[in-house]
DNA sequence: ATGAAAGCGCTAACAG
DNA sequence: CTGTTAGCGCTTTCAT
């Protein structure tokens, strides 16, 4: 930070005008001559010129710098939510300060303290858990901090949000196994941590709901009570095998998203059941190479990129009207995409 | 950027003493009496007092945050290196400002521009095209911004970078290839903008070292001529047909990463050629769900957590020691992930 | 049309 | 052990 040397003074003694002229001269406000104008505009140019952004910041008292802060980049999801981000805030001149939080509630709470100190304007956050925070977020809201939460919420808090509707997306896919014959379907989830996200609750309560329509009243679910093990396509592999090994049966499966569902392939193979013909299977996310699978998968796919933006124009209208706006909580559909782990290729049209 | 109501001069005049006194309070530094110092403390707990970081990256002209200018984070690649920087800026408590160039050279100027502005303390770019922006980066350099490169870099620039052996990393697939036997080994691109990246030209250049050691000394790429296209994928399953549907032949395929390894297995596979019993293909990055694949993909595995981790502590270095610490690049060993796609698991063991 | 001066919230040199 | 003072580089009010 010792570069760019020059800075308004400078500019100022060189042309011999005030600071004040220079100001106006580069904000091009206010009655200015346009020959000094010119003459300062040249000036700065030659100068190289940059104008420090810090000092403007503490002068103005806002950064033009939003935080984002999510559970982590590993998966494609929050990186395609990144990238929507990213768009709007190039779009408008913003700046990006990123952090995970690992799924970690208290590193959550200190990359945020962190952002704060740094004068964010505004907050996103994908909240690792819906209750460990829950005091703290109250808080920051009581302290007017711009904050929208994504992909996950906290129920109950009135703060904005941008998600998937995950119930949705849990009942169309169950629903899609329903149609396609299947009776028998379990869901498998990821560990007893994500087990409590919201997103997950959404996707077994469309599951649920799917089922009772077919008057299905009981569900089953694979995973919880096994020891939490990473990766998740792990867990699932074992949560499946465990099952089978019980002498349990099923016809289909919806997963939790799609690398469990390919754990749960792995397992369904490995005690040789096919996939699809004996079992259908439909996963959750829709990722970059989902396609690729064996079999390719059938999966609900997010509008990820969507979510970031809207999150990012959401945050910018709340960080801009503060109160003055209702409180927004939106639910963007997915949509399945079928491919062909489910079967559906296989039975002829009716 | 409203919040916060506590500054340190509040603390003060609560407390009755000076700012500076509070100063060394906070910051434990100087004599200070230790009652005054706790009470201090105390009151500034109770006002819930929190530093103003911008006020003071100000004063002591630095801000403790650095710039992360990607190419994009679609493909799992970035995510994981930016993974990597984070863990290392969480530690040492630097923040991360991102964004996104998305392969355009002057956008990751303007980029670049903005972070400088914001005053950020270095810099870490994935620059998108080798020539392009060498005389801006040129000038960074002559400023004394510290820099480093990661994933790609410029030819013969003096400036810190750290990214993966792509020669090896070629060479390794290559060489893979040729000791399963095979012997027309194309190389497939992925469209001409790519295809000037240093680490493109590294793979190729690998490729065709393992080639000339079993004195091979024609080497096939196919993707050259044809327009550009995404995604990656697709541009692979042309270029591939293309050449398929002209009589061109082969036995081994190069794929300069996963994607297109993938329309290339895809598009063999439509022209009526197995993988890998006919043609044996590897590709490039090992993706998180490369494992997958159908089939399964052999490719080649880059250390993209340790890239981050690298680059983040050399530019660290960088900043904190300047010019007196030599000039490094670094080049990180690849290895090479054996699955079914090359068919080595049919190849009885010699 | 231009300038003087104050101040954002912190750090640091110097004085006592 | 504590206080005074002077900025960091910009924006903004008020004066001329």
């Amino acid at each position: 930070m010792k570069r760019s040397r020059a800075d308004m003074d400078m500019i100022a003694r060189e042309v011999g005008v005030s600071k004040t002229t220079v100001y106006r001269a580069l904000h091009n406000k206010g009655r200015i001559h346009p020959k000094t104008r010119e003459h300062i505009l040249r000036v700065a140019q030659e100068l190289g010129y940059r104008p420090n952004l810090v000092a403007r910041s503490l002068r103005i008292q806002k950064t033009s710098t939003i935080g984002l802060v999510v559970i982590g980049l590993t998966g494609s999801f929050y990186s395609h939510i990144l990238e929507g981000v990213d768009g709007v805030a190039q779009a408008t001149e913003y700046g990006i300060l990123l952090a995970c939080s690992y799924g970690y509630p208290d590193k959550e709470r200190s990359i945020i303290q962190m952002l704060l100190d740094k004068r964010v304007d505004g907050l996103m956050v994908a909240p690792a858990d819906p209750e460990e925070n829950r005091e703290f977020y109250e808080e920051l809201l009581a302290l007017q901090v711009p904050v929208v939460l994504i992909d996950r919420y906290i129920p109950g808090l009135p703060v904005d949000f941008v998600a998937t509707n995950n119930e949705l997306g849990g009942y169309l896919a169950t629903r899609h196994l329903l149609q396609l014959g299947r009776r028998q379907i379990v869901f498998v989830s990821n560990g007893s941590r994500e087990r409590r996200a919201t997103s997950v609750i959404g996707r077994f309560a469309g599951y649920q709901r799917a089922l009772a329509e077919y008057n299905i009243c009981q569900t089953v679910e694979l995973g919880p009570g096994l020891p939490d093990i990473l990766p998740e396509e792990e867990y699932a592999y074992n949560a499946v095998s465990h099952y089978l090994d019980q002498g349990g049966t099923m016809d289909g499966v919806f997963a939790v998203n799609d690398d469990v569902a390919y754990g749960a392939i792995r397992a369904l193979q490995s005690r040789g059941l096919r996939v699809p013909d004996d079992v259908s299977v439909v996963g959750f996310d829709n990722q970059d190479t989902a396609k690729f699978f064996l079999p390719p998968l059938t999966t609900v796919a997010q509008p990820m990129r969507k979510i970031g933006q809207q999150a990012a124009s959401l945050l910018l209208e709340r960080i801009h009207k503060g109160r003055s706006i209702p409180q927004q909580q939106v639910l963007l559909a997915p949509h399945l995409v079928v491919r062909q782990s489910c079967g559906a290729h296989l039975v002829k049209k009716s």
